[in-house]
DNA sequence: CGAGTTTGACCCGCGC
DNA sequence: GCGCGGGTCAAACTCG
């Protein structure tokens, strides 16, 4: 890879793909090298970044931390969300709509949300959320069950109606990890509950659920087909419980000696220090922190660089790219 | 034996 | 209305 030569944590990422496929424009978060950088503009035409600036409809992230406290809070809950992971990322209202590999540009763009405040209301109460899900969850099955009696036939489809208006309100943040291995470690345990082939892609795209109970989690592993060493991780819902690998102090006893070694490589990583900055007090609880050097410490060493794009809202587009002057100069 | 994975079937939304 | 694609389910299977 041709940045491979570099050092990853050092790396200089500042690039800025703006797209257009719906007639909005979509920030792309620091890429790898303007071959990858390119590879992103190949659907649709790079659009100025002055027009994504002038857009209305946009908001950065500075604005979206110091517009108000309901979208420092989606920006806090976004993190949590990840427990770690690694780079950035931002809510995704739209549910239905997906990051899919190789459409990058299209699912940055349709996953942007005319109203960024409705999913911030929307998902404020973590708890709510969980339970709404595991709610939700049961209704997925109910359903199946009951498919020959007409008389559920309307509730079933209200139940489904309903998950999908409750799926689309799930703040989702999307990673980009340059990695070898599809399904990185972030501290949190998944249960793999689906493996779909991706249309225009020869990766197919595994779908992951945490396995904590009453934990309503998911994710997507997708690699991107335009560059399979960039491996795509959307999350779905906010976790209800600490990262396992924090509790009793874990995650430093997960880590092997070498990857402790990666931590102190990475020094300050960006999303930690990113959480220390964005996040509330009341958030930076414990985990965030420990969860953080697990995630970019990789046992297998295979990890090769941590991206990160805002897959909508244009978020972290102002800030980021200052912050990370500020850890890499 | 329990936890996790695989995989075909199913459901639903959406675009044509 | 139909077909496609995404998302989920759940039985069968694997693994430690």
């Amino acid at each position: 890879m041709s940045n491979e030569k570099e050092d990853p944590y050092n790396y200089d990422p500042f690039h800025y793909n703006i797209q257009h496929r719906t007639g909005r424009p979509v920030s792309v978060f620091p890429f790898f090298d303007d071959n990858n950088l390119s590879m992103y503009n190949q659907q649709t035409p790079l659009q100025n970044l002055q027009e994504f600036n002038d857009d209305p409809s946009y908001m950065s992230l500075t604005n979206c931390l110091h517009g108000s406290m309901d979208h420092y809070n989606t920006l806090s809950r976004a993190l949590d969300v990840s427990c770690s992971s690694s780079e950035v990322i931002s809510p995704i209202e739209d549910g239905s709509k997906k990051i899919g590999a190789g459409e990058l540009s299209a699912a940055t763009n349709e996953n942007l949300p005319s109203t960024p405040n409705s999913s911030i209301s929307n998902s404020s109460s973590n708890d709510g959320a969980a339970e709404e899900d595991s709610g939700k969850i049961k209704k997925d099955k109910q359903p199946k069950e009951s498919t020959t009696e007409d008389g559920d036939g309307d509730a079933k489809k209200l139940s489904k109606t309903k998950k999908k208006d409750k799926r689309q309100k799930e703040p989702r943040f999307a990673f980009l990890t340059k990695s070898e291995i599809d399904h990185l470690e972030d501290g949190y345990r998944w249960r793999k509950y689906g493996q779909k082939a991706v249309k225009n892609s020869p990766y197919p795209r595994s779908y992951y659920r945490c396995t904590s109970q009453k934990c309503t989690v998911k994710k997507r592993v997708e690699r991107s087909f335009q560059d399979p060493s960039i491996v795509i991780t959307t999350y779905e819902g906010q976790h209800n419980h600490h990262c396992p690998a924090t509790l009793r102090g874990n995650a430093t006893g997960m880590l092997s000696p070498s990857s402790l070694l990666a931590s102190a490589s990475i020094g300050q990583s960006f999303p930690q220090d990113l959480l220390t900055r964005f996040l509330p007090p009341s958030n930076q609880q414990g985990n965030q922190t420990s969860m953080f050097y697990h995630s970019l410490a990789p046992q297998n060493q295979q990890l090769q660089q941590h991206q990160l794009y805002a897959p909508d809202y244009g978020l972290l587009q102002d800030l980021v790219p200052s912050f990370i002057h500020k850890q890499h100069p």
